[in-house]
DNA sequence: CATGAATGAGTCTTCATTCAT
DNA sequence: GATGAATGAAGACTCATTCAT
């Protein structure tokens, strides 16, 4: 926990209670706010006033506005987070499809939840503390996932780490999709048929390194002649 | 192109050649802003200072500021549908495994094109209008590579717009970690490697459908018992 | 007492005992926030925190901040009034030179007994009500000195209140300046013979009067040309 | 000049001036309302107000409250360092008391010049940038004052930098009380007299140091028993 | 009686946009 | 056409004061 996010934090507990029924609001608030008006418009006297209170209160648990919705965003991201953790823990030596599976189905599950929080959040994640929290999201995830690959019996990664960070990766495009588009109705439950398939085959492709991924590789290769990728 | 979209266009084109020269300053100067001071501290007066105009001239070139940030994104994204439609149309007919990696091969070559450009584009494309503009160029692509899978002489795509769907958005997460993260330099070639192989996994794995396809679904299907993805 | 001044003062006096030590705490603590943050940010929560209670607590004693900002610095000045009214009776018929000496080094005595104090005051006592104060407790001090001033049996004053007024003004500043910057120390009784020095000065230079003022105030008229000291 | 005062120096200079203009409305704007209202309700509202211009052209003068209010009181003392120097300068050489006169005249000369502007600045003097200021005028009018005895051919001062020290901070307090109380009219006239009698007394005191000084000196040691001059 | 959460008016400051020069 | 000063609405945040517990 560095600086930033020291200055970030709620502020005071009155009573617990009622504290953590007060916070709760403000992040329903917040949220409603933000699908509806924006970020830009997302104000702390608009929060407060959907919150049912006045600003000053909500000076009185978060110090600033920043405050408040790097609060909302890191709920949401812990959330996603320990689901993952946990799908991951009980799959430890499991197979690779099987893994693959739990994991997409814990992302999913997770990160669907409340799709309009999710929805809400991602021009948050995009502002300055926000952008931070979605990285230290990203590496917790990033390594329940690897230790788990690195458990499977069933196959050996040379570098579980990147191929973990690829099948995060590969998730997170196809859900903001679905999040922010019309959503045709029970599009979700194909949609994470598809996100099965396309982790397992992935994770597939590198269990039997030698021949299958030499194929994709040569391939590459054979395109790579006039590109010219910047850093 | 919306109503909206109409209003936020540039204003005149009068010395054609003086025009795009200014709005090109004005674009870069924008991103250069955009990354220096984020979203919310990218004023105008800010952008027409890097420009090195009075912000009276910048609006001449734009009705408004969401105009002009509309404008950036859009030739982003635009560049980066342009070369997408273009590789998929050079690679109809070819083999399933050539046409994911050149899709992937110049998304990632676009997109790479200008790192800062589309690291600083981010938040913008999470603003009111920079949704739509992301959606329409989704949109573009997507068609364009379920018209060339649809070619595939190697495969038999049941809705091949779903499949381009997510070969897309499963290359949007990864580039959007790279781009925000420290970027370990040469780390790019390989990220290109992870994704050729992940795309051309996944297409290859709906390439023999009745078969392959059925052992992850059945997997799928089994871990399915207890969620409830709500929409 | 004026109705101002009524209606900042205390609110209660119930258990004197207590009542007593309490309105010392938030004295105490009122001066501490001051010099720690300033009179802006010397706020009635703050010095209730510092006091050890609750803000409500602190309305008990006080009808509101200036109230209590106006009892410490009506507290300060009247310590200093008592002391230098104590004094000047006691040198009453005394000589010249015992009284200047008398009423200077009482008058430092008091104003440098609690030095933070009086540094934390300087600012409330250019508040509204702050001057006031600063005025009535300058009048008891003249009143005091031109007494004694008058009943020198050395000296005969045409207007002892002038002279009694411009001492003890010439005080104020030097003692404002010894507060205010670093305090090199054991420079207090260096400074406190000069103020002596001074006053015994000035008040012997008006004990002869006919004589000895003539020059000074011949030389002062011929400076006085072509000046124009508006009011 | 340091960091601090570098934050409160005003911004732009339009046109120069048209800016002089307009940065002296608003120094003329910020006194009055310090002298209707008192400092905590001198808000950059009102002055703009007063000042006959929005709140936004009072920010494009100067950076915030504190630099405008700063100015202000800079110009005020500047005003008066620049007066006593030039005295001091243009009396090096001179009779002690044809110093002490000149120094009188020119400080009074100068702080009344604008009577209303001397009062308004006593509260911004008291604050943290004020203070700042306000020592650096003093110091400034030390050293001249320093250099002019040093330089008086009628006089030998062990330590010339204190005696102008007292002489200046003599005439503080007086002309603070003068301009804080109704000022009975002429009353002005009489006080420069009285000053200057004050500081040439005092002056001609330490003039023929071995004599005269011993008197009060010893005098303020027989008085020094009992007191506890704390720092 | 003490407490401290709630209130909301009031501050400072920024910024998109306009328009006189 | 270009400029950039002026505008004032809007936002973040604070704080004196009250009053239910």
């Amino acid at each position: 926990m560095n600086a930033v996010a020291a200055t970030l934090k709620p502020r005071k507990t009155p009573v617990q209670v009622r504290s953590a029924a007060t916070v709760e609001t403000l992040h329903m608030a917040a949220i409603q706010v933000l699908l509806q008006e924006g970020l830009s418009r997302c104000t702390t006297t608009r929060i407060a006033e959907r919150a049912g209170m006045s600003v000053g209160s909500l000076y009185q648990y978060y110090p600033n506005r920043d405050g408040l919705l790097a609060g909302v965003l890191e709920k949401h991201l812990e959330g996603i987070a320990d689901a993952v953790e946990r799908a991951c823990h009980e799959h430890r030596g499991k197979q690779l499809s099987q893994m693959a599976a739990a994991f997409v189905v814990a992302f999913l599950a997770a990160k669907l939840r409340d799709p309009e929080e999710a929805k809400a959040l991602y021009a948050v994640a995009e502002e300055r503390g926000g952008a931070a929290l979605a990285a230290r999201m990203r590496t917790r995830i990033v390594a329940a996932v690897t230790a788990m690959l690195a458990s499977a019996p069933d196959a050996q990664f040379d570098d579980p780490a990147m191929v973990a960070k690829i099948a995060l990766g590969a998730l997170v495009g196809p859900v903001q999709t679905l999040l922010k588009e019309p959503a045709p109705a029970r599009f979700t439950a194909r949609l994470e048929k598809e996100l099965i398939l396309l982790v397992t085959a992935y994770l597939q492709a590198h269990q039997s390194k030698p021949k299958r991924r030499s194929k994709p590789a040569e391939i590459a290769r054979r395109h790579q002649k006039s590109k010219a990728v910047a850093s």
